[in-house]
DNA sequence: TCTAGGATGTAATTAAACTACATAAAATGC
DNA sequence: GCATTTTATGTAGTTTAATTACATCCTAGA
């Protein structure tokens, strides 16, 4: 059993994304965990099934090693690693639409792109039970103010989100590029919180700045990938881990998934202000509304 | 103890939605089993996160009756039932739609919010077949410049599209006030493309502007209405209809149709640029790829 | 070689799933 | 209507799974 590295990889195992996500993490496992990982990867079919003592027995790991490599895929546990498992199984065969390739005709390469959003966000339903809602709409409803900070494409989703956000009443700004973010993150207060969109959560100024504005007491909610430094850093992380693959072709489904985790934040912090924000939805709404009915 | 009239066979646990299959037994349980089925049809969600006492408790019947359920489904028990939930939940279409209410709890509004914008992009593929892709790609494929035209809110698609368009290596731009837009049309040319997001299509200026440029000779490509003043005015429409309901929380899910609708067409103008798209979106990869990865 | 820190396992704890049995309610026969 | 059977449901206990706390071991660096 000394043998794990000479593995040959069986490519017709199927396209499931939580395979190739440990697969990609394969490298930052220990030993054992690199064990369990394998024997995942090698027996999707029976691991969904088995119970941890079943696992492992299989790899001849302890139990506690088991959940171990749960948390290190970020998961909170095993029952959360086989709900992935389970809803990752699906995929395999039914969309065989996955990637576009290159001699794909207009319409299939559209079907393909309108069916990846779908599944990113039926992907990010699944997770959402794991997410910390509540705990993030709690310091939202008491902050002074939410920074939105995004750089490159996800800037735009942060300046979207802070369009949405300030229609509840409350004050908002952006943080879009590094010299802004470090600025903003110098003079960060404790009752400030910060919402950051990153899909890699690996560029060096916003993890600083993010760890800055953190150590002056802010809070941060980060919707990134949950194995980044940006997560490390975070108050509160919402999983957006990046798609697997990484054809040039793949549109940036996960960024539908931020955005829509963004809708929900602000429906919810809605919900939790109660009448008043109701109410500032409604005045602008109507703002618009008024304006285009009256001038036909 | 002798489940003699109720036993079921255990087929076709691929292909119908385990949903459906609960209701087409609803009939056959017993009062309190019945009480179990109809929560997990409401709470589809929820339930595949719940424990036996979770569920239990929601519905006030006993631990035993919900394993007794589940084996009235025909399934070998709690974890069986779980198991083929969180699979029937990877199939969206037979989601239904609940608007959010002002008493929802937190983790209820955010599930519905997801399922929604799910919604919004099942409608968007049974609609995909009457999208004037290929003539609208044809036209963008010789086009001298785009110009991304949005206001408010959907000026965020704008930038974004703009964003992954020029990464094609075409020219591109926006028009996202009115000042700009009028500008803008007023020296359009017969070799622009003019691609305008809004939701109503109303919007005096946006249409003015677009009429004049396409009295100039211009594409006009809209997401929008088709029963709008814009969508009379432009060459080419995607069907973009904003959600009839009025509710104050509904998000605004129409927006991530739009981001999808545009995903589709850069994607499918990238094929049909070729080799030379395909390579200028590998290298805008690499150049941030290159740059977070040498800079730990 | 020693020590610090991570990796791993052991054993105890908690919680989940399930079983056996008891009781209550409904249906049936007289 | 009453006894008897059948069915439905709950109570309490058992087994198994998941998780935690803590002890031990290994490895890397001084």
């Amino acid at each position: 059993m000394q043998e794990n590295n000479k593995r040959k990889n069986k490519k017709g195992q199927g396209g499931n994304s939580l395979v190739k996500r440990i697969e990609r993490q394969l490298g930052q496992l220990s030993r054992s965990e690199k064990r369990v990982a394998q024997w995942i990867i090698e027996n999707v079919a029976s691991a969904v099934d088995a119970s941890i003592s079943e696992v492992a027995e299989a790899t001849q790991v302890s139990q506690p090693t088991v959940i171990r490599f749960c948390r290190s895929m970020g998961m909170t546990g095993f029952r959360d690693l086989r709900t992935h498992l389970i809803a990752a199984m699906q995929r395999p065969d039914n969309y065989l639409h996955n990637d576009v390739a290159i001699n794909d005709d207009t319409d299939d390469a559209v079907v393909k792109v309108v069916e990846s959003s779908i599944r990113a966000l039926v992907d990010l339903r699944t997770l959402l039970s794991g997410m910390p809602f509540q705990a993030a709409i709690g310091k939202m409803v008491n902050a002074r103010q939410l920074i939105f900070v995004g750089l490159g494409a996800s800037g735009y989703v942060a300046r979207d989100a802070c369009h949405k956000f300030f229609r509840l009443g409350i004050p908002c700004s952006t943080a879009l590029d590094s010299q802004t973010i470090l600025q903003q993150s110098a003079i960060a207060r404790s009752d400030e919180v910060y919402v950051v969109i990153s899909h890699m959560g690996e560029w060096a100024e916003m993890v600083d700045g993010m760890r800055c504005a953190r150590d002056r007491g802010a809070t941060i909610i980060a919707l990134t990938d949950p194995v980044s430094s940006l997560a490390k850093v975070a108050t509160w992380v919402f999983d957006c881990h990046p798609p697997e693959d990484t054809n040039v072709f793949t549109p940036m489904s996960s960024r539908l998934a931020q955005l829509t985790l963004l809708d929900g934040l602000q429906i919810g912090l809605a919900l939790e202000l109660g009448e008043q924000a109701e109410e500032n939805l409604k005045l602008t709404k109507q703002a618009l509304f008024s304006k285009w009915s009256q001038d036909p």
